[in-house]
DNA sequence: TCGTTACAGAACTAACTGTTCAGTAATATT
DNA sequence: AATATTACTGAACAGTTAGTTCTGTAACGA
């Protein structure tokens, strides 16, 4: 998307500064009462740089998801085939259990914003990017599909699903493993 | 819950003025965009009376929400059997097809409160009354669970199912029949 | 009729948003 | 190495909103 390596370093700097702010704040608080001021603080920038970078607030969370979903879900990373990612169209039936596994290192800090509050751009990003997986991985579900359901429903379900269950998982302790998880929601699927 | 009732008529007035100017608003935009002096010019009354009836804008929400939900889930209305409400606990197997009606009807503006954008607060709400119900019709989906899964997770997949489901009716245009959608809802369970 | 309670409406503080601008430092270009 | 460009600083600024306070007035209950 907007590739910030043909960027000035300065710029970089001040990017990855205001998302690390943001990172920790968002595990702090609420994105509706987090304020720009305490991003700017945090990240220690003056306002305008904020500003120059940022429209609005707004507009910091979807390029902050953007980013974030391009780095799990982004099939472009399949170019290079030893760092060909776990996540992609790739047709292994434990395609999520790997997603599970993913998330409860909380490489991203996805699960802060999945969990308690937050968040509901956020969250319809993550529904979004998994349809598009189930999207590849429809014959994995094929035998359990019913009659007469519309494939968009049935889609929209199993994406639901993942990310309720993602939700319990986390609002539970996280004490399950992932493959007891993964188990969980095939059950119910 | 608030006895709204033991109110002078004053009190019950304003609170009622206030409560359709909000969901008129709501109706229009998204939570976080509807201010307070919106909903005072729309109620027709004086600041330091909406402040004097709610906290913030925040308890504002809560307490529409209890009073939407006591309406459409709490047993209470038991009490006077003609009366009874449908959605109480009586263990017909229809209960959730008569929810999809009852929405369909948009009776308590709940249909704007689900579709789109709103609303975190709200959602928590509908689900947790949602999980309630389900504890009440257990039996009904007992066939079909399976071995070794938690039984909360089973009512917090239902009940999330049922949710998304109304969404992705409301968000589709609500073309189908409650009937039908009803099927998609036990097909899917 | 009288004491109580709620409302109107205006004025006020405090906080936040988003903009502007002049000065300075880092970067790219030649 | 000199120069032009670009980004950042920091402060000042206007506009909006939240929530409070107060005085006078009208509605209510007993």
């Amino acid at each position: 998307m907007y590739g910030e390596n043909h960027m000035d370093r300065r710029q970089r700097k001040t990017r990855e500064a205001i998302f690390h702010a943001f990172t920790e704040l968002l595990s702090e608080k609420d994105f509706n009462q987090i304020t720009v001021g305490e991003i700017i603080d945090c990240a220690d920038i003056g306002r305008a740089t904020f500003y120059a970078h940022f429209e609005t607030k707004d507009f910091l969370l979807k390029e902050y998801c953007e980013e974030l979903f391009c780095h799990i879900f982004d099939s472009e990373n399949n170019k290079h085939q030893t760092h060909r990612h776990i996540f992609t169209c790739e047709g292994t039936d434990s395609v999520f259990l790997h997603l599970f596994q993913h998330l409860q290192k909380n490489d991203n800090n996805i699960l802060t914003l999945l969990s308690s509050q937050n968040n509901e751009l956020f969250l319809k990003y993550f529904r979004t990017n998994l349809e598009d997986l189930v999207e590849c991985h429809l014959d994995l579900f094929a035998s359990q599909k019913k009659q007469h359901l519309p494939e968009h429903f049935w889609k929209h379900h199993i994406a639901s699903t993942f990310v309720e269950t993602v939700r319990w998982w986390i609002n539970h302790g996280m004490k399950e493993s992932p493959e007891l998880i993964t188990e969980y929601f095939f059950n119910v699927i």
